[in-house]
DNA sequence: TTGAAAGCGATACCAC
DNA sequence: GTGGTATCGCTTTCAA
């Protein structure tokens, strides 16, 4: 119920709050000894006594003296994304082995809404944000910057020298989709893509471009740009679908879950099966890819590796100066068969 | 880069940092005005000047001597999970709203894990805990009873009168897919379940017991059970479903996402059709059940409820003394055509 | 090795 | 309405 303090520990173990404090915050050495100017014998006091009266260390107070938080903000667009949501996850397990808690947030792609969490977070003395950028935030990540709090980019680049990037070579994604199909027997290889400009979709575009003409297929390139904001997708990519099985397409690539869906549907209206009248390559993680058998050859984000790669770089930055060449990540795809 | 306090506010005011506290921590009245006992005049000239200065408050410190924390800690077993990921942004949503900050966990299902995690919370001053609690968690929650800090269990049930529950009704839910099978017109319906106890299942398996017997359909029930713990689930399901077809089974419930994709990959294999050859009702949530045509039926956890319902008793409990019948909230599952 | 005492930046109490 | 100041629990000099 009342809440035991460093003092309550110090009083218990008949010494100053000096040493509780020093005693609960030395780190333990390699040899398993605790690396502070403390009497052994003393230690071992005070960390049983700490333990007996259930001693929780008042991060507030800490925080407050010290400047340090040990704490780091998350913020991407959507948590209830899969791609995001395991992203968090292995945020979550790197950074809690090195000391750390993570708070996230959802920016649901809402500028103002990222800038409250953005002060929020400041309030909160993280000492680093890793984040993936909504639309707009470019001002308000200066802000972070203004703080000198080490910011982290991924999943997508926003302008500016002072933030830290790992993202994805999705020319080369494209490419490797493209590569894939081509060796497997495909020439007329076509794309699904948005009219609008998503720049991780206008890079896979360039490297299925790139590939076709390489294997001087350039003739047979083509890309059907859906008009996303149109209600009727559905409608538009059963249409391409359907005009794609009379000119005898070999092969899709579908840079997105939701566009791999869209095509499966209209696929299955039109009695085209994968694999037998059409081979694809899709992007993203979904159960669809892998209830066919065999699965659906798909391209994924090394997530484990962003995660890792962004945290280290948070911390390399938060220690030092990190010359540009280090703070500017880029990761290969995955290939998934 | 120097962080701009109260005081500097307050200075460059004119006034005692008392004022700009209350003026800092007023709330906006109906009428949009500041409820807190400060003249109009110098309360927007503090408020200009705070914006000026771009004063961002110090959680820590007021945390520290407030004793408050705005914060509540979400567990989770993993936030990788699409149930939990959309799950954590509905009460991120919520309690945004609310002016509540939330530091997400995943437990990863481990009770050592877990126990740290309860530390560092109470160590946040989190003022709540929204919990799925995890194998062996019963005695870390006592911590937090003993902290006094209001806890929410969903998901998951497990024993202990203090805390406060929004669960969904199981049992219910395992009757709505029986009945909505048996009204389609269906007969021989079976059940796919794991040879473990889980809580969650076996309620499913009794509510579609229970609808079988109030049909007389009661000879018919049967329920597969699959050892959860083997490394060829895939092989023994696809025996199950082939064994099934020979017999002239009309129906299934698959009452997991997983078991429904192996049922489906077997279902595959063996050229039966959904809603040709079997009729089905799954659960949860997959890409797997929107992609046939018509949609496959699947009930699913109310999560914007439970989420609200979860934050709204958590912050009651926060205020006063909750009774049992107020702490206890089942919810009906959602059934998905 | 040990301890006394000075803050960190806010809030809360009390006096004016 | 307004302002002075003690205080939250901890870390961090500095001195012994």
């Amino acid at each position: 119920m009342k809440k035991i303090t460093i003092r309550d520990v110090a009083k218990e173990a008949g010494v100053s709050v000096t040493l509780v404090s020093f005693v609960l915050n030395a780190k333990v050495g390699e040899d398993g000894k605790l690396d502070c100017p403390v009497n052994v014998n003393t230690a071992a006091r005070v960390l049983a006594v700490a333990q007996k009266l259930g001693y929780k260390r008042n991060n507030a107070a800490a925080s407050l003296r010290s400047g340090r938080s040990h704490t780091l903000a998350v913020i991407i667009t959507d948590i209830a994304s899969p791609f995001f949501a395991e992203m968090c996850r292995n945020i979550e397990n790197i950074a809690y082995k090195a000391g750390y808690t993570v708070i996230f947030a959802s920016s649901d792609e809402s500028a103002p809404k990222f800038s409250q969490l953005v002060d929020a977070m400041i309030g909160y003395n993280v000492e680093g944000l890793i984040v993936a950028p909504c639309p707009g935030s470019e001002p308000i990540l200066e802000r972070m910057q203004f703080y000198n709090i080490p910011t982290v980019l991924i999943d997508r680049d926003v302008p500016g020298d002072s933030f830290g990037r790992v993202l994805v070579d999705n020319v080369h994604s494209g490419r490797q989709a493209a590569e894939y199909l081509i060796k497997n027997g495909s020439r007329k290889i076509e794309m699904l893509s948005y009219s609008l400009d998503i720049q991780s979709l206008v890079d896979r575009v360039a490297g299925y471009e790139e590939a076709m003409k390489d294997a001087g297929l350039e003739e047979n390139i083509r890309v059907h740009r859906l008009s996303s904001s149109s209600v009727n997708v559905e409608a538009e990519v059963y249409e391409v679908m359907k005009e794609a099985k009379e000119r005898g397409v070999e092969a899709f690539i579908f840079p997105s879950k939701r566009m791999a869906i869209l095509a499966f549907s209209a696929m299955q209206a039109l009695d085209m099966r994968f694999n037998k009248d059409v081979d694809c390559v899709c992007f993203d993680e979904s159960d669809v890819y892998n209830l066919s058998v065999p699965p659906i050859p798909h391209i994924v984000q090394p997530l484990g590796e962003i995660a890792l790669r962004a945290f280290n770089l948070f911390q390399k930055m938060l220690k030092e100066d990190v010359p540009p060449e280090e703070k500017n990540i880029l990761l290969k795809t995955e290939f998934i068969k």
